[in-house]
DNA sequence: CTGAATTTTCAATAATTTCTGAAAATTATA
DNA sequence: TATAATTTTCAGAAATTATTGAAAATTCAG
C-alpha cells in the first residue's frame, strides 16, 4: 500500500458513510479494508488495523457475508480463516444494489400488494389510490432492477455511458420499432 | 378516508422502514401521511395523528422541506402553517432518488476525486487503482442519476416499462449508429 | 407597540444501536 | 479423546440518535 494517509482517510470515509449505505461504521470500515487490499486478512489482522475488537470484527464479517459482498478462505497450513472481497467492483455494487432492493424495497411492496388486494374498491378512497401510485411505482422500479442484475459488467457500463443519451434512445426506438 | 385500518397500518410501516430510506421514523410517519391525506395538515393535526411532540413534529417537517418533498401553504383567515405531499408519487420517488445521490454518493465521489488528483502514479498501488474503480463507477452513476432527473414522469415511465428489454435495445443501437 | 397565536429551539432524557471482552462453542490437531 | 486454536455469542457498557416539553423566538392582528 503506497499511500497509507490516503488508504487510512478512504477507510474512515467509508466507516462514516456505512450507516447512509445501509450498514454501520465498522462494517463500512472492514469493507472499504478488504476492497483496498489485496492480500486476504484474517480476523486478527483487521481488529489490528481498525483497532476494533476481536468480537465486532467477528459480527462485522457475518454482515458482510450477508451481503454477499467478501469471500472466506483458508491458507494452506493456517487454521484462521482469511477474508477478500468478493470480485470487482462492478459486481460488488450490483450486488449492494440487489441486497438493498429486497431490504428497501420489498418489504412495502409486500405491504401494499396485500392492502390492494384486500380493498377491490380502491377507486373511491385518495389514500388507497395513493398507496395503487407507490405500489405500481415500485413494482416498476423492482422489476427494473431485476433486470439489471442478470446484465454483464460490459453491458451494464455501455449502459451507464450513454447517460442522458438514454432519452434520445427511446425517442429513435419509438420512430423504428424493432 | 375509508379504512383507517390499511391507512394506519401503511403509516407505521413507513416509520419501520423510515431509516433504511435515509430519514428516521417520525419524518417516514409524517411523509406517509401527507401522501395518503388529501387535506392539508397542520402541525398540531399531525402531532394528533401520529401521538407525537408538537417539537418532533416541528423537526420532522423542517427535514422533509429539506428533501423537498413537502410543502406549506396557508388558508385564509387561519394563522397556521399548513402541509402537504409536494407532487406526485413519481416527482416524488426523482426528488428523493437525487436527494439521496447527494448524501450517499456525491460525499464519496469527492474524496475519491481529490485522492486521486494527489496521486497521479497510481497505477503501482492496488489500494489506489481500486479507488479508481471506485471512482470511475460512482461517477457513471452520478451521471447517470443526473439524467433521470431531467426526465418527465412519461418518459421515465416508458424507460422503466422496458425493463429487461434495455439490454437488447442496447445491442439493436450498436448495429444501427445514428 | 402589545399581547396572543404560533413555530422553533434546545437541554434533558429516553430509546436505540453499536461495541467490547470474557465465556461458550466450534474446529482441528495430535 | 484431550487440548489447543479459533470463532461466535451475548450481557453489559458506551455511544449515538430520537423525542419531549418548556422556554425563547417569531409573526401578526388590533
Amino acid at each position: 500500500m503506497a499511500n497509507h494517509h490516503d488508504a487510512q482517510s478512504f477507510i474512515m470515509h467509508c466507516g462514516e458513510m456505512g450507516s447512509r449505505w445501509g450498514f454501520n461504521r465498522t462494517v463500512g470500515q472492514i469493507c472499504a479494508l478488504l476492497v483496498i487490499t489485496q492480500d486476504m486478512l484474517n480476523a486478527d489482522q483487521i481488529a489490528e488495523a481498525l483497532s476494533i475488537s476481536r468480537g465486532n470484527v467477528s459480527m462485522g464479517l457475518k454482515e458482510l457475508q450477508s451481503w454477499r459482498l467478501i469471500q472466506m478462505r483458508h491458507k494452506p497450513g493456517d487454521r484462521k480463516d482469511y477474508f477478500t472481497a468478493n470480485s470487482s467492483i462492478w459486481e460488488m455494487a450490483q450486488t449492494i444494489f440487489e441486497e438493498r432492493r429486497k431490504r428497501e424495497l420489498d418489504p412495502t411492496l409486500s405491504l401494499l400488494r396485500s392492502h390492494l388486494l384486500d380493498n377491490p374498491e380502491s377507486q373511491s378512497d385518495y389514500g388507497l389510490q395513493r398507496m395503487q401510485e407507490i405500489h405500481d411505482l415500485l413494482e416498476l422500479v423492482a422489476t427494473w432492477s431485476n433486470s439489471l442484475n442478470g446484465m454483464k459488467p460490459e453491458t451494464l457500463e455501455s449502459l451507464m455511458k450513454l447517460g442522458s443519451g438514454v432519452t434520445k434512445m427511446l425517442d429513435f426506438k419509438k420512430k423504428q420499432p424493432r
